[in-house]
DNA sequence: TGTTGACTTGGACCTTGGTCCAGGTGCGAA
DNA sequence: TTCGCACCTGGACCAAGGTCCAAGTCAACA
């Protein structure tokens, strides 16, 4: 079983990929565009990813996936490289983001009762027709 | 007042695009795309849309808000072109996407507790660092 | 010791969903 | 009847977020 040493320390770029469920390429285009910081290398100049980097890389597609900008996450990234301690700012930017979140979600959910309705329409014009 | 008038058939593409909140370009955009019928023009050709074009735009639009893409909503108005009085491939459309809305809304409710969680650590590193 | 296979880089390309612009037309007010 | 304005068309342009590719490097294995 390898999964013992699978648990351990530093992944190459393909076994992060596929953990996070991302193509390589586009944990690539996410370190050139700054949305996450540059990893370590190993002897071959490959990047190598110790469980940390893969905490964060799961932590900031939690904010993608809830549709925050490649743009802000790369704010995020920053403020955390810039000032490891300084959590203030991103405390706020996260605050900022949950209320957004939150408000996405209400208006999402009262879209579901006019499509609801839509369908309610729809059903009763199919049952007429029989 | 011309409160009574405006509520009365037949506004034009600017009128529109204020009342539903879009720009006329992409009104246009959407009726080039097939994502909206083409309306009627009056005698020196310019966009028409009675009180029901309006409604259908605003029904797409909490389809497209929703997360529908626009390729998506197209097929949506070819059925309703093509044949006006079938309902049944619309509401299997409409149950699709009210399914993916609601999964959706659950995994967003869940990512919300990841970034409440990420909120909680952080007020505690600031209450430490006091 | 040479071939494989996974990695490296930079840049080109793609899709979605618009937005903007130039050049032309037609209607109503002055 | 001419001005101005809203509208028309087609096509160029834009931004976000990736994805793909060519050419080169390196480590390990036969």
């Amino acid at each position: 079983m390898t999964n013992a040493d699978e648990q351990d320390q530093a992944a190459g770029i393909s076994e992060v990929a596929e953990r996070v469920g991302l193509n390589p390429d586009t944990i690539r285009y996410y370190e050139r565009h700054g949305v996450l910081p540059p990893p370590h290398r190993d002897a071959g100049g490959r990047r190598s990813y110790d469980s940390g980097a893969v905490h964060l890389i799961e932590v900031l597609l939690h904010l993608r996936d809830t549709g925050m900008p490649l743009a802000r996450i790369t704010e995020f990234t920053h403020l955390v490289a810039r000032d490891p301690a300084g959590v203030d700012e991103r405390l706020a930017l996260l605050k900022d983001h949950r209320a957004e979140v939150a408000k996405r979600i209400r208006t999402w959910t009262k879209s579901l009762h006019v499509i609801d309705q839509k369908i309610t329409d729809y059903q009763a014009r199919a049952d007429n027709d029989e």
